[in-house]
RNA sequence: CGGGAUGUGGCUCAGUCUGGCGGAGCGCAGCGUUCGGGACGCUGAGGCCGGAGGUUCAAAUCCUCUCAUCCCGACCA
């Protein structure tokens, strides 16, 4: 491609609205254009780069006996009727009717549509296991999108299902998706790590995501060097390591603690450490109230809290809910003298039995000495905190590292919940009816571009890994006045292309230093940089946009060199 | 949905507090000088100051409403 006749907008300057430097750079770098809140138009440059995405996906998938297929965006109300989701999923179904008032929604996900097809069709285990995926544009009405491609309300995704007679069955596609998914993210060029995590609203019984690490990751991942444990902190087991309290037990006191309204606060004011402390988190479990103590220092983790109490919905409970079941303002509600009605539930790492301080549910006023075991009436103990720096590894103990991560991938064996919900079934050997065992798994295409970008970056632009990059080599005719030079470059660029290379040539009538910009800013791996005066001494530049290192190549024996140097450039990315 | 902020040529922003001819830089068009890391000079085009209503002799500026976008908290590839 000539640049001079590409559509690849570049700017100087991110725009206003781009926060992360993912969103920044495709931005100027002419990969995408935003269109509204959360929905984005991919130029020229960014669909390359998300082709070669699919590409590989495509590969991966294929080879692990995925079928590719393509449904519809737009979905009958029924089936998600029947699957009970019509009413679960949420305001994330973006829901309207046709014109002969027949309610329909986007797809967010496409469970419902591919179980309705399989049924249809599928009668016998004799056809199972079956494996299908598409490439598509998903729509989820986010709350609030953000961070550009990163979390976009309309986006590309591969979704896959799969259909087996057993749970032996299911289990082997599930492995077979969970290792095509670490060749894609490899081949990719990607630093990642596949984790354990929570199965979500999908629901399913257990399932594992693809994270590409990066600061800017909007979760948080504990793995362990000694064995291998690698979770979501959502889902990770907090193990309380606990040493049972010997010392006295004072009785219940109140103190006066005007004005402390954070744990900051009272333990400031009255001297004593965060984990001294015990917060009561107030909150609606399906409508009913609910306040969970965990030590002072700690998070309640809202997914762990979810899934014990097996409810649908989990929320804080507003300001005035607070007030009303403590009698209190808030910041001092406390186990003690709650509203009767409050279910009590405290973590484990609690049983310690150790007197702490906590709210009174009174203005400006504490206890100290609180015994929960004496103290309070607790409707049951369990793990209900967020695994923290300092926690032992939860498989064997030894200590775990922390990191950010970015979800681009997640696979889940979600058993018979849509086939039982959509009467999926076959027959087995002795004829029996049995529900068909499923299993979901997606890759965040367009995400991955982001994620890629988060990863692969410096302060001048994009770099992007030889398997995203958008072309193969950029080459930068510096004087495209010089009828000499512009005949060399087209020389060059033929072939390069007839090496079988996706070349973007740059023979705009620009100055060097603006070609140089650009062409670091776009981020392809190779450039080769034709000037005069290496022209003149037979020789033009070839720069390695990952580590910046440039070499010579002789013109005379360019094919050669060309060759030798490209090698080098693909290994430094292998090596990684 | 709560909390915070912002809407002014294509892009980044000043001007708003204290009402009085709509500005700058980049980009764009033309001419000239430049030409290996986002050059310089001159000339020029380009605006319903997000929208509606109000106050006023006069509104980008003050008031009311509304729409949009971004950031912080509950969802997810």
């Amino acid at each position: 491609m000539r640049l001079s006749k590409a559509y690849i907008p570049t700017l100087k300057e991110a725009p206003a609205d781009a926060e992360v430097i993912s969103h920044k750079l495709l931005v100027r770098a002419g990969c995408v254009r935003k269109l509204t809140s959360g929905v984005y138009i991919y130029l020229p440059l960014g669909w390359r780069s998300l082709n070669k995405i699919a590409a590989v996906v495509r590969e991966e998938m294929n080879r692990a006996g995925a079928q590719e297929l393509h449904m519809p965006v737009v979905q009958p109300a029924e089936l998600w009727r029947e699957s009970g989701r019509w009413e679960q999923y949420g305001k994330e179904l973006l829901r309207f009717k046709d014109r002969h008032d027949r309610e329909s929604c986007l797809g967010p996900t496409h469970e419902e549509v591919i179980t309705d097809l399989v049924r249809g069709e599928v009668r016998s285990y004799r056809r199972l296991p079956i494996n299908l995926y598409q490439i598509q544009t998903k729509f989820r009405d986010e709350i609030r999108p953000r961070f550009g491609l990163m979390r976009g309300r309309e986006f590309i995704m591969k979704d896959a299902y799969s259909f087996d007679k057993d749970d032996a069955g299911a289990d082997a596609s599930y492995k077979s998706m969970y290792d095509a998914y670490e060749r894609v993210f490899t081949r990719l060029g990607l630093r990642f790590k596949a984790v354990e995590a929570d199965s979500g609203s999908i629901g399913g019984s257990f399932s594992h995501e693809f994270m590409v690490l990066a600061e800017t990751g909007e979760d948080t991942i504990v793995y362990c060097p000694a064995c291998g444990f690698a979770a979501n902190v959502e889902r990770a087991p907090a193990i309380a390591a606990i040493t049972p309290w010997s010392g006295e037990r004072p009785p219940l006191k109140e103190v006066s603690t005007p004005g402390t309204h954070t744990v900051a606060q009272v333990c400031a004011f009255l001297k004593a450490e965060p984990s001294d402390l015990i917060k009561t988190m107030l909150f609606t479990a399906d409508g009913a109230p609910v306040a969970v103590l965990v030590r002072g220092d700690r998070e309640v983790n809202l997914i762990k809290l979810k899934n014990f109490l097996d409810a649908a919905e989990v929320e804080q409970a507003a300001p005035e809910q607070v007030t009303q079941w403590t009698g209190a303002p808030l910041g001092f509600a406390g186990p003690v003298g709650l509203r009767g009605d409050v279910r009590i539930y405290a973590d484990e790492e609690l049983k310690d039995g150790r007197p702490r301080i906590a709210g009174a549910n009174k203005g400006d006023a504490h206890v100290r000495n609180l015994d929960i075991a004496r103290d309070v009436k607790v409707t049951a103990w369990a793990d209900l905190r967020v695994i923290a720096e300092g926690d032992p590894c939860p498989q064997c103990g030894q200590k775990p590292g922390f990191a950010r991560g970015i979800e681009v991938g997640h696979v889940f064996k979600l058993g018979t919940k849509y086939s039982k919900a959509l009467n999926a079934t076959i027959q087995d050997e002795e004829g029996r009816e049995r529900h068909i065992i499923m299993g979901c798994y997606g890759i965040g295409v367009s995400r991955i571009l982001a994620a890629c970008v988060e990863q692969n970056h410096d302060v001048d632009g994009i770099v992007f890994p030889p398997a995203i990059a958008p072309y193969d080599l950029m080459l930068l005719n510096l004087d495209e006045k010089n009828a000499e030079l512009a005949a060399k470059a087209d020389e060059l660029y033929e072939l390069l292309r007839n090496e079988g290379l996706e070349v973007l040539l740059d023979d705009r009538e620009e100055r060097p230093g603006v070609k140089f910009k650009d062409a670091d800013l776009i981020g392809i791996p190779m450039q080769l940089v034709l000037g005069t005066k290496g022209f003149q001494r037979g020789v033009l530049e070839a720069k390695d946009r990952r580590n910046g290192e440039k070499i010579e190549l002789p013109l005379a024996d360019f094919a050669g060199a060309f060759r030798a140097w490209r090698e080098r450039v693909l290994s430094g990315w292998g090596m990684r």
